[in-house]
DNA sequence: ACTATCATAATCGTATACAATTTTTCGGGC
DNA sequence: GCCCGAAAAATTGTATACGATTATGATAGT
Protein backbone atom coordinates (compact mmCIF):
# COMPACT_ATOMS: atom_id res chain seq x y z
CA UNK A 1 0.00 0.00 0.00
CA UNK A 2 1.12 3.53 -0.85
CA UNK A 3 2.00 6.13 2.04
CA UNK A 4 0.44 8.98 3.47
CA UNK A 5 -3.19 10.26 2.41
CA UNK A 6 -1.24 11.04 -0.81
CA UNK A 7 -3.90 9.24 -2.33
CA UNK A 8 -6.80 11.44 -1.19
CA UNK A 9 -4.92 14.60 -1.95
CA UNK A 10 -4.70 13.42 -5.61
CA UNK A 11 -8.59 12.54 -6.23
CA UNK A 12 -9.31 15.66 -4.33
CA UNK A 13 -7.01 17.50 -6.63
CA UNK A 14 -8.26 15.57 -9.83
CA UNK A 15 -11.93 16.08 -8.84
CA UNK A 16 -11.13 19.90 -7.98
CA UNK A 17 -9.09 20.65 -11.19
CA UNK A 18 -11.98 18.82 -13.27
CA UNK A 19 -14.86 21.07 -11.65
CA UNK A 20 -13.04 23.87 -11.91
CA UNK A 21 -12.76 23.15 -15.66
CA UNK A 22 -15.88 22.31 -16.50
CA UNK A 23 -14.99 19.04 -17.12
CA UNK A 24 -17.62 18.01 -14.24
CA UNK A 25 -20.33 20.45 -14.60
CA UNK A 26 -22.54 21.86 -11.91
CA UNK A 27 -25.34 18.88 -11.06
CA UNK A 28 -23.24 15.98 -11.80
CA UNK A 29 -23.53 13.15 -9.61
CA UNK A 30 -20.39 12.01 -8.37
CA UNK A 31 -21.11 8.13 -6.79
CA UNK A 32 -18.27 7.34 -4.52
CA UNK A 33 -17.88 4.05 -6.29
CA UNK A 34 -17.44 5.07 -10.06
CA UNK A 35 -15.08 7.28 -8.94
CA UNK A 36 -12.85 4.98 -6.57
CA UNK A 37 -12.80 2.51 -9.61
CA UNK A 38 -11.73 5.55 -11.82
CA UNK A 39 -9.16 6.27 -9.31
CA UNK A 40 -8.27 2.62 -7.90
CA UNK A 41 -9.12 3.72 -4.40
CA UNK A 42 -11.61 2.34 -2.33
CA UNK A 43 -14.53 4.96 -1.36
CA UNK A 44 -12.92 5.38 2.14
CA UNK A 45 -10.67 7.22 0.62
CA UNK A 46 -13.04 8.61 -2.19
CA UNK A 47 -14.97 9.95 0.39
CA UNK A 48 -13.14 11.51 2.22
CA UNK A 49 -11.80 13.98 -0.43
CA UNK A 50 -15.35 14.22 -1.41
CA UNK A 51 -16.23 15.58 1.88
CA UNK A 52 -12.74 17.56 1.54
CA UNK A 53 -14.32 19.43 -1.47
CA UNK A 54 -17.63 20.04 0.18
CA UNK A 55 -15.37 21.81 2.64
CA UNK A 56 -15.68 24.60 0.41
CA UNK A 57 -18.39 24.03 -1.30
CA UNK A 58 -17.69 22.75 -4.52
CA UNK A 59 -19.42 19.61 -3.98
CA UNK A 60 -22.86 19.38 -2.48
CA UNK A 61 -23.50 16.73 -0.29
CA UNK A 62 -27.01 15.71 0.51
CA UNK A 63 -27.40 12.77 3.07
CA UNK A 64 -27.88 9.02 1.84
CA UNK A 65 -28.29 10.98 -1.75
CA UNK A 66 -24.57 11.35 -2.44
CA UNK A 67 -22.23 13.74 -3.17
CA UNK A 68 -22.85 16.45 -6.74
CA UNK A 69 -20.84 18.85 -8.39
CA UNK A 70 -22.28 22.08 -6.38
CA UNK A 71 -24.76 24.79 -8.42
CA UNK A 72 -24.89 27.79 -6.48
CA UNK A 73 -27.99 29.71 -6.77
CA UNK A 74 -27.66 33.35 -8.24
CA UNK A 75 -28.45 34.34 -4.28
CA UNK A 76 -24.88 32.65 -3.36
CA UNK A 77 -23.28 34.15 -6.38
CA UNK A 78 -24.23 37.42 -5.62
CA UNK A 79 -23.02 36.78 -1.90
CA UNK A 80 -19.75 34.93 -2.83
CA UNK A 81 -19.05 37.75 -5.05
CA UNK A 82 -19.92 40.78 -2.79
CA UNK A 83 -17.64 39.02 0.12
CA UNK A 84 -15.53 38.47 -2.50
CA UNK A 85 -14.88 42.25 -3.31
CA UNK A 86 -14.41 43.06 0.62
CA UNK A 87 -11.74 40.55 0.59
CA UNK A 88 -9.80 41.76 -2.15
CA UNK A 89 -10.31 44.92 -0.67
CA UNK A 90 -8.81 43.98 2.08
CA UNK A 91 -6.05 42.50 0.42
CA UNK A 92 -4.99 45.54 -1.65
CA UNK A 93 -4.97 47.73 1.11
CA UNK A 94 -2.29 45.43 2.92
CA UNK A 95 -0.19 45.15 -0.19
CA UNK A 96 -0.62 49.14 -1.66
CA UNK A 97 2.87 50.48 -1.74
CA UNK A 98 4.54 47.46 0.39
CA UNK A 99 5.69 44.91 -2.38
CA UNK A 100 9.16 43.51 -2.14
CA UNK A 101 11.19 43.29 -5.56
CA UNK A 102 10.59 40.42 -5.99
CA UNK A 103 7.14 39.94 -5.25
CA UNK A 104 6.99 42.21 -7.95
CA UNK A 105 8.77 40.40 -10.31
CA UNK A 106 6.55 36.91 -9.10
CA UNK A 107 3.70 38.75 -10.24
CA UNK A 108 4.78 40.00 -13.47
CA UNK A 109 5.62 35.64 -14.06
CA UNK A 110 2.11 34.97 -13.47
CA UNK A 111 0.79 37.66 -15.56
CA UNK A 112 2.96 37.00 -18.32
CA UNK A 113 1.55 33.06 -18.12
CA UNK A 114 -1.59 34.41 -18.35
CA UNK A 115 -0.99 36.39 -21.69
CA UNK A 116 0.61 33.81 -22.88
CA UNK A 117 -1.78 31.12 -22.78
CA UNK A 118 -4.76 34.00 -23.86
CA UNK A 119 -2.97 34.76 -26.62
CA UNK A 120 -2.26 30.71 -27.59
CA UNK A 121 -5.77 30.31 -26.99
CA UNK A 122 -5.03 27.61 -24.50
CA UNK A 123 -7.56 27.22 -22.21
CA UNK A 124 -5.41 27.32 -18.80
CA UNK A 125 -5.43 31.57 -19.20
CA UNK A 126 -8.56 31.32 -17.34
CA UNK A 127 -6.61 29.33 -14.42
CA UNK A 128 -3.69 31.62 -14.18
CA UNK A 129 -5.89 34.61 -14.53
CA UNK A 130 -7.86 33.72 -11.22
CA UNK A 131 -4.16 32.18 -9.85
CA UNK A 132 -3.32 36.15 -9.87
CA UNK A 133 -5.59 36.91 -7.20
CA UNK A 134 -4.57 33.47 -5.64
CA UNK A 135 -0.99 34.89 -5.66
CA UNK A 136 -1.72 38.37 -4.76
CA UNK A 137 -3.59 37.44 -1.49
CA UNK A 138 -0.29 34.84 -0.43
CA UNK A 139 1.66 37.81 -0.41
CA UNK A 140 -0.13 39.72 1.91
CA UNK A 141 1.61 36.67 5.07
CA UNK A 142 -1.66 36.14 5.99
CA UNK A 143 -2.40 32.30 5.51
CA UNK A 144 -5.93 32.88 6.54
CA UNK A 145 -6.70 35.75 4.03
CA UNK A 146 -5.34 33.74 1.51
CA UNK A 147 -7.06 29.96 2.72
CA UNK A 148 -10.09 32.40 1.86
CA UNK A 149 -9.30 33.68 -1.11
CA UNK A 150 -8.53 30.32 -2.12
CA UNK A 151 -11.95 29.27 -1.56
CA UNK A 152 -13.70 31.95 -2.89
CA UNK A 153 -11.43 32.02 -6.27
CA UNK A 154 -12.35 28.75 -6.79
CA UNK A 155 -16.23 29.07 -6.28
CA UNK A 156 -15.73 31.94 -8.55
CA UNK A 157 -15.10 29.88 -10.70
CA UNK A 158 -17.89 27.71 -10.47
CA UNK A 159 -20.14 30.18 -10.79
CA UNK A 160 -18.63 31.83 -13.93
CA UNK A 161 -18.59 28.79 -15.37
CA UNK A 162 -22.56 28.58 -14.51
CA UNK A 163 -23.63 32.07 -15.50
CA UNK A 164 -21.24 33.70 -17.87
CA UNK A 165 -21.08 33.67 -21.21
CA UNK A 166 -19.24 31.35 -23.18
CA UNK A 167 -16.41 33.11 -24.51
CA UNK A 168 -15.65 36.26 -23.14
CA UNK A 169 -13.39 38.51 -25.05
CA UNK A 170 -11.03 39.14 -21.55
CA UNK A 171 -9.64 42.24 -21.32
CA UNK A 172 -7.85 40.90 -17.26
CA UNK A 173 -4.32 41.14 -18.63
CA UNK A 174 -3.91 44.41 -19.15
CA UNK A 175 -5.76 44.91 -16.23
CA UNK A 176 -3.85 42.69 -13.70
CA UNK A 177 -0.55 44.81 -14.97
CA UNK A 178 -2.49 48.41 -13.98
CA UNK A 179 -2.95 46.86 -10.62
CA UNK A 180 0.23 45.83 -10.20
CA UNK A 181 1.34 49.37 -11.21
CA UNK A 182 -0.61 50.83 -8.80
CA UNK A 183 0.22 48.71 -5.87
CA UNK A 184 3.75 49.19 -6.41
CA UNK A 185 3.41 53.33 -6.63
CA UNK A 186 1.41 52.59 -3.51
CA UNK A 187 -1.06 55.08 -5.66
CA UNK A 188 -4.35 54.06 -3.43
CA UNK A 189 -6.64 56.30 -5.13
CA UNK A 190 -6.39 54.54 -8.37
CA UNK A 191 -5.99 51.40 -7.03
CA UNK A 192 -9.04 51.19 -5.16
CA UNK A 193 -11.44 51.63 -7.94
CA UNK A 194 -9.38 49.78 -10.57
CA UNK A 195 -9.62 46.42 -8.54
CA UNK A 196 -13.47 47.25 -7.76
CA UNK A 197 -14.10 47.56 -11.53
CA UNK A 198 -11.95 44.76 -12.26
CA UNK A 199 -14.19 42.96 -10.39
CA UNK A 200 -17.10 43.98 -11.04
CA UNK A 201 -16.29 43.54 -14.70
CA UNK A 202 -15.48 39.82 -14.13
CA UNK A 203 -18.31 38.96 -11.94
CA UNK A 204 -21.16 41.01 -11.62
CA UNK A 205 -21.31 41.65 -15.74
CA UNK A 206 -21.71 37.70 -15.67
CA UNK A 207 -24.31 37.28 -13.51
CA UNK A 208 -26.60 40.04 -14.83
CA UNK A 209 -26.78 38.43 -18.17
CA UNK A 210 -26.95 35.15 -16.77
CA UNK A 211 -29.96 36.34 -14.48
CA UNK A 212 -31.12 37.67 -18.54
CA UNK A 213 -30.28 34.33 -20.14
CA UNK A 214 -32.23 32.37 -17.27
CA UNK A 215 -35.25 34.27 -18.08
CA UNK A 216 -35.34 34.39 -21.34
CA UNK A 217 -34.35 30.31 -21.26
CA UNK A 218 -37.56 29.95 -18.96
CA UNK A 219 -40.10 31.23 -22.34
CA UNK A 220 -37.69 29.21 -24.64
CA UNK A 221 -38.01 26.24 -22.15
CA UNK A 222 -42.02 26.52 -22.67
CA UNK A 223 -42.39 27.79 -26.14
CA UNK A 224 -42.23 23.99 -27.68
CA UNK A 225 -45.08 23.30 -25.10
CA UNK A 226 -47.16 26.41 -26.05
CA UNK A 227 -46.31 24.99 -29.95
CA UNK A 228 -47.54 21.86 -28.94
CA UNK A 229 -50.76 23.44 -28.08
CA UNK A 230 -51.42 25.28 -30.98
CA UNK A 231 -50.59 22.51 -33.37
CA UNK A 232 -52.26 19.97 -31.87
CA UNK B 1 -28.89 1.65 13.30
CA UNK B 2 -29.67 5.30 13.89
CA UNK B 3 -30.91 7.60 10.83
CA UNK B 4 -28.74 9.99 8.78
CA UNK B 5 -25.03 11.53 10.18
CA UNK B 6 -26.71 12.75 13.19
CA UNK B 7 -24.35 10.74 15.12
CA UNK B 8 -21.31 12.70 13.56
CA UNK B 9 -22.94 15.90 14.02
CA UNK B 10 -23.88 14.77 18.07
CA UNK B 11 -19.71 13.86 18.01
CA UNK B 12 -18.65 17.49 16.56
CA UNK B 13 -20.68 19.02 18.56
CA UNK B 14 -19.53 17.43 21.57
CA UNK B 15 -15.61 17.85 20.97
CA UNK B 16 -16.30 21.33 19.86
CA UNK B 17 -18.30 22.31 22.75
CA UNK B 18 -15.58 20.43 25.07
CA UNK B 19 -13.04 22.17 23.46
CA UNK B 20 -14.02 25.97 23.22
CA UNK B 21 -14.67 25.18 27.51
CA UNK B 22 -11.41 24.48 27.82
CA UNK B 23 -12.23 20.55 28.73
CA UNK B 24 -10.22 19.68 26.02
CA UNK B 25 -6.93 21.58 26.35
CA UNK B 26 -4.55 22.16 23.58
CA UNK B 27 -2.35 19.65 22.48
CA UNK B 28 -5.01 17.33 24.05
CA UNK B 29 -4.48 13.45 21.83
CA UNK B 30 -7.80 12.73 20.71
CA UNK B 31 -7.52 8.83 19.85
CA UNK B 32 -10.38 7.08 17.82
CA UNK B 33 -10.67 4.74 19.45
CA UNK B 34 -11.14 6.30 22.98
CA UNK B 35 -13.95 8.79 21.25
CA UNK B 36 -15.59 6.28 20.02
CA UNK B 37 -16.28 4.09 22.49
CA UNK B 38 -17.34 7.31 24.72
CA UNK B 39 -19.73 8.06 22.09
CA UNK B 40 -20.75 4.33 21.32
CA UNK B 41 -19.74 4.79 17.52
CA UNK B 42 -17.17 3.47 15.31
CA UNK B 43 -13.90 5.00 14.42
CA UNK B 44 -15.73 5.84 10.94
CA UNK B 45 -17.74 8.41 12.66
CA UNK B 46 -15.63 9.87 15.03
CA UNK B 47 -13.14 10.06 12.20
CA UNK B 48 -15.26 12.19 10.12
CA UNK B 49 -16.22 14.47 13.32
CA UNK B 50 -12.18 15.36 13.39
CA UNK B 51 -12.00 15.91 9.91
CA UNK B 52 -15.18 18.62 10.33
CA UNK B 53 -13.00 19.61 13.40
CA UNK B 54 -9.99 19.92 11.55
CA UNK B 55 -11.60 21.99 8.48
CA UNK B 56 -12.15 24.64 11.36
CA UNK B 57 -8.80 24.48 12.39
CA UNK B 58 -10.26 23.44 15.50
CA UNK B 59 -8.15 20.17 15.61
CA UNK B 60 -5.02 19.53 13.87
CA UNK B 61 -4.41 16.00 12.23
CA UNK B 62 -1.05 14.96 11.16
CA UNK B 63 -0.49 11.78 9.29
CA UNK B 64 -0.11 7.96 10.80
CA UNK B 65 -0.37 10.48 13.78
CA UNK B 66 -3.28 10.75 14.57
CA UNK B 67 -5.80 14.08 16.10
CA UNK B 68 -5.37 16.81 18.82
CA UNK B 69 -6.91 19.84 19.51
CA UNK B 70 -5.21 22.23 18.06
CA UNK B 71 -2.42 24.72 19.64
CA UNK B 72 -2.27 27.69 17.53
CA UNK B 73 0.99 29.86 17.65
CA UNK B 74 1.61 33.18 18.63
CA UNK B 75 2.10 33.84 14.86
CA UNK B 76 -0.91 32.25 14.06
CA UNK B 77 -3.05 34.44 16.81
CA UNK B 78 -2.17 37.78 15.71
CA UNK B 79 -2.54 36.59 12.19
CA UNK B 80 -6.35 35.70 13.26
CA UNK B 81 -6.83 38.47 15.77
CA UNK B 82 -6.51 40.47 12.40
CA UNK B 83 -8.36 39.05 9.67
CA UNK B 84 -11.19 38.86 12.21
CA UNK B 85 -10.61 42.82 12.90
CA UNK B 86 -11.29 42.79 9.42
CA UNK B 87 -14.13 40.76 8.83
CA UNK B 88 -15.75 42.71 12.08
CA UNK B 89 -15.65 45.91 10.05
CA UNK B 90 -17.14 44.53 7.39
CA UNK B 91 -20.03 43.50 9.14
CA UNK B 92 -20.84 46.40 11.14
CA UNK B 93 -20.45 48.36 7.50
CA UNK B 94 -22.97 46.26 6.41
CA UNK B 95 -25.37 46.87 9.58
CA UNK B 96 -24.71 50.13 10.19
CA UNK B 97 -28.08 52.05 10.57
CA UNK B 98 -29.49 48.90 8.80
CA UNK B 99 -30.99 47.39 12.18
CA UNK B 100 -34.64 46.27 11.79
CA UNK B 101 -36.62 46.37 15.45
CA UNK B 102 -36.87 42.63 15.46
CA UNK B 103 -32.87 42.67 15.02
CA UNK B 104 -32.16 45.38 17.69
CA UNK B 105 -34.40 43.10 20.30
CA UNK B 106 -32.47 39.61 19.24
CA UNK B 107 -29.54 41.88 19.88
CA UNK B 108 -30.87 42.83 23.54
CA UNK B 109 -31.69 39.68 23.79
CA UNK B 110 -28.65 38.21 23.45
CA UNK B 111 -27.04 40.65 25.87
CA UNK B 112 -29.09 39.84 28.79
CA UNK B 113 -27.94 36.52 28.54
CA UNK B 114 -24.41 37.68 28.63
CA UNK B 115 -25.21 39.75 31.27
CA UNK B 116 -27.33 37.20 33.17
CA UNK B 117 -24.48 34.67 33.63
CA UNK B 118 -22.03 37.16 34.31
CA UNK B 119 -23.49 38.21 37.14
CA UNK B 120 -24.53 34.92 38.39
CA UNK B 121 -20.55 33.87 37.68
CA UNK B 122 -21.66 31.37 35.42
CA UNK B 123 -18.77 30.45 32.69
CA UNK B 124 -21.37 30.18 29.49
CA UNK B 125 -20.97 33.90 29.84
CA UNK B 126 -17.59 33.56 27.56
CA UNK B 127 -19.87 31.83 25.35
CA UNK B 128 -22.51 34.37 25.06
CA UNK B 129 -20.18 36.96 24.46
CA UNK B 130 -18.49 35.55 21.18
CA UNK B 131 -22.01 34.11 19.86
CA UNK B 132 -22.87 38.13 20.03
CA UNK B 133 -20.32 38.71 17.18
CA UNK B 134 -21.42 35.22 15.67
CA UNK B 135 -25.13 36.96 15.60
CA UNK B 136 -24.07 40.23 14.11
CA UNK B 137 -22.50 38.84 11.24
CA UNK B 138 -25.36 36.50 10.63
CA UNK B 139 -27.75 39.58 10.99
CA UNK B 140 -25.86 40.86 7.56
CA UNK B 141 -27.86 38.28 5.74
CA UNK B 142 -24.57 36.79 3.65
CA UNK B 143 -23.82 33.10 4.75
CA UNK B 144 -20.47 33.41 3.86
CA UNK B 145 -19.94 36.30 6.49
CA UNK B 146 -21.04 34.44 9.09
CA UNK B 147 -19.54 31.45 8.14
CA UNK B 148 -16.25 32.85 8.29
CA UNK B 149 -17.03 34.42 11.57
CA UNK B 150 -18.20 31.42 13.39
CA UNK B 151 -14.95 29.86 12.59
CA UNK B 152 -13.14 32.98 13.66
CA UNK B 153 -14.96 33.31 16.82
CA UNK B 154 -14.05 29.48 17.67
CA UNK B 155 -10.86 29.62 17.13
CA UNK B 156 -10.11 33.23 18.70
CA UNK B 157 -11.71 30.88 22.09
CA UNK B 158 -9.07 28.50 21.88
CA UNK B 159 -6.64 31.26 21.56
CA UNK B 160 -7.97 32.86 24.41
CA UNK B 161 -8.08 29.62 26.55
CA UNK B 162 -4.58 29.26 25.49
CA UNK B 163 -2.66 32.97 25.94
CA UNK B 164 -5.59 34.37 27.87
CA UNK B 165 -5.15 35.36 31.47
CA UNK B 166 -7.01 32.84 33.82
CA UNK B 167 -9.80 34.77 34.88
CA UNK B 168 -10.15 38.29 33.46
CA UNK B 169 -12.78 40.99 34.64
CA UNK B 170 -15.11 41.19 31.35
CA UNK B 171 -16.59 44.86 30.72
CA UNK B 172 -17.48 43.25 27.27
CA UNK B 173 -21.59 43.61 28.32
CA UNK B 174 -21.96 47.37 28.27
CA UNK B 175 -19.39 47.84 25.45
CA UNK B 176 -21.96 45.26 23.71
CA UNK B 177 -24.39 47.77 24.53
CA UNK B 178 -22.19 50.45 23.11
CA UNK B 179 -21.95 49.04 20.18
CA UNK B 180 -26.13 48.42 19.90
CA UNK B 181 -26.72 51.82 20.40
CA UNK B 182 -24.21 52.78 17.39
CA UNK B 183 -25.69 50.66 14.90
CA UNK B 184 -28.91 51.79 15.71
CA UNK B 185 -28.19 55.34 15.35
CA UNK B 186 -26.18 54.67 12.80
CA UNK B 187 -23.39 56.77 14.22
CA UNK B 188 -20.08 55.38 11.63
CA UNK B 189 -17.56 57.54 13.14
CA UNK B 190 -18.44 56.14 17.05
CA UNK B 191 -19.06 53.34 15.34
CA UNK B 192 -15.62 52.01 14.01
CA UNK B 193 -13.43 53.09 16.96
CA UNK B 194 -15.77 51.28 19.53
CA UNK B 195 -15.40 47.72 17.45
CA UNK B 196 -12.03 48.05 16.95
CA UNK B 197 -11.06 49.10 20.58
CA UNK B 198 -13.16 46.09 21.45
CA UNK B 199 -11.58 43.77 19.66
CA UNK B 200 -8.45 45.23 20.78
CA UNK B 201 -9.00 44.83 24.46
CA UNK B 202 -10.13 41.18 24.36
CA UNK B 203 -7.78 39.67 21.57
CA UNK B 204 -4.72 41.65 21.62
CA UNK B 205 -4.31 42.13 25.20
CA UNK B 206 -4.78 38.63 25.74
CA UNK B 207 -1.78 37.87 22.91
CA UNK B 208 0.24 40.40 24.45
CA UNK B 209 0.45 39.61 28.32
CA UNK B 210 0.92 35.59 26.26
CA UNK B 211 4.37 36.66 25.13
CA UNK B 212 5.66 38.36 28.56
CA UNK B 213 4.28 35.32 30.52
CA UNK B 214 6.07 33.21 27.75
CA UNK B 215 9.40 34.96 27.90
CA UNK B 216 9.33 34.74 31.68
CA UNK B 217 8.38 31.34 31.74
CA UNK B 218 11.76 30.72 29.76
CA UNK B 219 13.55 31.84 32.04
CA UNK B 220 11.84 30.30 35.02
CA UNK B 221 12.14 26.93 33.17
CA UNK B 222 16.02 27.85 32.82
CA UNK B 223 16.48 28.52 36.49
CA UNK B 224 16.39 25.25 37.82
CA UNK B 225 19.31 24.20 35.81
CA UNK B 226 21.09 27.29 36.34
CA UNK B 227 21.43 26.52 40.37
CA UNK B 228 21.60 22.86 39.71
CA UNK B 229 25.03 24.22 38.01
CA UNK B 230 25.48 26.75 40.95
CA UNK B 231 24.77 24.30 43.56
CA UNK B 232 26.34 21.26 42.41
C1' DA C 1 -52.86 4.36 -22.65
C1' DC C 2 -51.89 6.11 -18.05
C1' DT C 3 -50.99 5.88 -13.20
C1' DA C 4 -50.08 3.44 -8.96
C1' DT C 5 -47.68 0.05 -6.41
C1' DC C 6 -44.32 -3.19 -5.57
C1' DA C 7 -39.99 -5.61 -6.56
C1' DT C 8 -35.23 -4.91 -7.93
C1' DA C 9 -31.08 -2.49 -8.49
C1' DA C 10 -28.00 1.14 -7.28
C1' DT C 11 -25.93 3.82 -3.79
C1' DC C 12 -24.99 5.48 0.71
C1' DG C 13 -23.91 4.98 6.02
C1' DT C 14 -21.56 2.44 9.36
C1' DA C 15 -19.05 -1.34 11.36
C1' DT C 16 -15.34 -4.30 11.27
C1' DA C 17 -10.92 -6.43 9.62
C1' DC C 18 -6.36 -6.17 8.37
C1' DA C 19 -2.04 -3.78 6.86
C1' DA C 20 1.15 0.00 7.81
C1' DT C 21 3.06 3.15 10.80
C1' DT C 22 4.22 5.14 15.07
C1' DT C 23 5.06 4.89 19.97
C1' DT C 24 6.40 2.35 23.93
C1' DT C 25 8.89 -0.94 26.38
C1' DC C 26 12.42 -3.99 27.45
C1' DG C 27 17.04 -5.98 27.21
C1' DG C 28 21.98 -5.73 26.07
C1' DG C 29 26.20 -3.16 25.63
C1' DC C 30 29.17 0.69 26.89
C1' DG D 1 23.87 4.41 35.35
C1' DC D 2 22.82 5.67 30.58
C1' DC D 3 22.09 5.08 25.75
C1' DC D 4 20.97 2.40 21.69
C1' DG D 5 18.26 -1.18 19.19
C1' DA D 6 14.65 -4.53 18.56
C1' DA D 7 10.25 -6.59 19.77
C1' DA D 8 5.51 -5.53 21.41
C1' DA D 9 1.65 -2.53 21.89
C1' DA D 10 -1.05 1.08 20.40
C1' DT D 11 -2.94 3.75 16.80
C1' DT D 12 -3.89 5.18 12.28
C1' DG D 13 -4.91 4.23 6.95
C1' DT D 14 -7.48 1.60 3.83
C1' DA D 15 -10.41 -2.03 2.18
C1' DT D 16 -14.37 -4.69 2.45
C1' DA D 17 -18.95 -6.31 4.20
C1' DC D 18 -23.57 -5.59 5.31
C1' DG D 19 -27.81 -3.06 6.59
C1' DA D 20 -30.48 1.06 5.29
C1' DT D 21 -32.13 4.26 2.09
C1' DT D 22 -33.20 5.98 -2.34
C1' DA D 23 -33.75 5.52 -7.34
C1' DT D 24 -35.40 2.60 -11.11
C1' DG D 25 -38.18 -0.42 -13.69
C1' DA D 26 -41.87 -3.77 -14.21
C1' DT D 27 -46.51 -5.21 -13.57
C1' DA D 28 -51.28 -4.79 -12.65
C1' DG D 29 -55.40 -2.05 -12.21
C1' DT D 30 -58.32 1.59 -13.95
Amino acid sequence: MKQRGERVDAIYAGLRLAILEQVLQPGTKLPEDAIGEQFGASRTVVRRALELLASEELVDIRPNRGASVAKPSLEEARDLFSVRQDVEHLVIRRLCGRLTPAQVKRLEAQIEAEERAHRDGRPEYIRHAAEFHLVLAEMTGSPLLARYMRQLVGRSALILGLYGRPRWTDCSVQEHRDLVACLVSGDWERLEPLMHDHLEAVLSRAIDTASRDKDRGIRDLLAPYAEALRGG
